[in-house]
DNA sequence: CCCGGCGCCTGAGGGC
DNA sequence: TGCCCTCAGGCGCCGG
């Protein structure tokens, strides 16, 4: 379930290692996750360098030397691990829980470079894609299929206020999950957002105030923000190669606390389904 | 256009 | 011991 938080860690500890190797080899064994074919990547990648690691909302991509750009989705269960010519392995993603090592069971692309160093791409339930596209079309993409980027002057509050109105009949919790009204938000983080703003998650997005949507807004950033200073949430003792884990989950207000005590007001923190999702909220103190 | 719901996947955990 | 069910949730797609 890596969110914004979670995939901008990775992309900056894989823009400290993968610019100017030189790929050497790929080896892809689920054709289904790799667009648009498994030739034309291979054909691609091949000889091939990576420029530039970026992100847009939870999704990476690679800018490689010939200029084409390499889309790589983790969705929910996608981990990137590095393995350096000699040394340990460097993990980012989501936990899986007794799989030690790569490759393993559900590692689906193998990626060699010419100094040796290898980069394994894992997902256990296979909902992540790897996708070659030229410039053009990864700015069609980034326009079409996502909203503004909540860490950046992208994110303006007349623009998300505007959103949210046009939404004006769906759940507040669904509006802010829509990735073309901000990009990066997952269930984790609308939960915490929603918290921290004090709106109850499924409140009818027109019943809500400027004032509060505004709150939101302010929210939405102050909690993202504060899960990349912690490098995002990691589930269980997972720790990645270097011994970090991403430490947000013992900051966390709201997510995962169903029966425990809200934080601000002390009431029992509820867990019920909202916009199709799991959704912890406080009954007392979240309108 | 808007919106809810389903399918894609696998593994963990609970009930019996 | 093992079967069956639900849940986990990002996101594309479909149908009302």
């Amino acid at each position: 379930m890596p969110e914004l938080p979670e995939v901008e860690t990775i992309r900056k500890d894989l823009s400290k290692l993968l610019p100017h190797q030189k790929i050497k080899r790929v080896f892809f064994n689920k054709p289904k996750m790799i667009h648009p074919s498994v030739n034309y990547v291979k054909k691609i990648l091949t000889g091939n360098a990576i420029t530039k690691v970026g992100r847009r909302g939870k999704m990476l991509y690679f800018i490689l030397a010939d200029g084409n750009y390499l889309l790589v989705h983790l969705k929910m269960t996608g981990q990137l691990v590095w393995q350096p010519s000699r040394g340990r392995l460097v993990v980012g993603g989501h936990p899986i829980t007794g799989v030690s090592g790569v490759p393993n069971k559900f590692t689906h692309v193998v990626v060699e470079f010419s100094g040796g160093a290898k980069l394994f791409f894992n997902d256990m339930r296979q909902f992540g894609y790897w996708k070659v596209v030229s410039f053009n079309e990864f700015n069609n993409i980034s326009k079409s299929n996502f909203g503004p980027e909540p860490l950046t002057k992208d994110f303006m509050f007349n623009d998300f206020l505007e959103k949210c109105r046009a939404r004006k009949r769906s759940p507040i919790k669904a509006v802010i999950l829509d990735q073309k009204v901000v990009a990066g938000v997952g269930n984790i983080y609308a939960d915490e957002s929603l918290w921290m703003a004090k709106i109850k998650p499924g409140q009818t997005a027109g019943k809500i105030s400027k004032a509060k949507l505004y709150l939101l807004f302010k929210a939405i950033i102050k909690v993202l923000a504060e899960a990349v200073k912690y490098r995002g949430t990691t589930f269980n003792s997972y720790v990645d190669s270097f011994g970090r884990e991403g430490t947000y989950w013992s900051h966390r207000r709201v997510y995962g606390r169903n029966g425990l005590s809200c934080k601000r007001c002390g009431k029992i923190i509820l867990k019920t389904k909202t916009a199709g999702r799991g959704t912890h909220y406080c009954p007392k103190c979240q309108k």
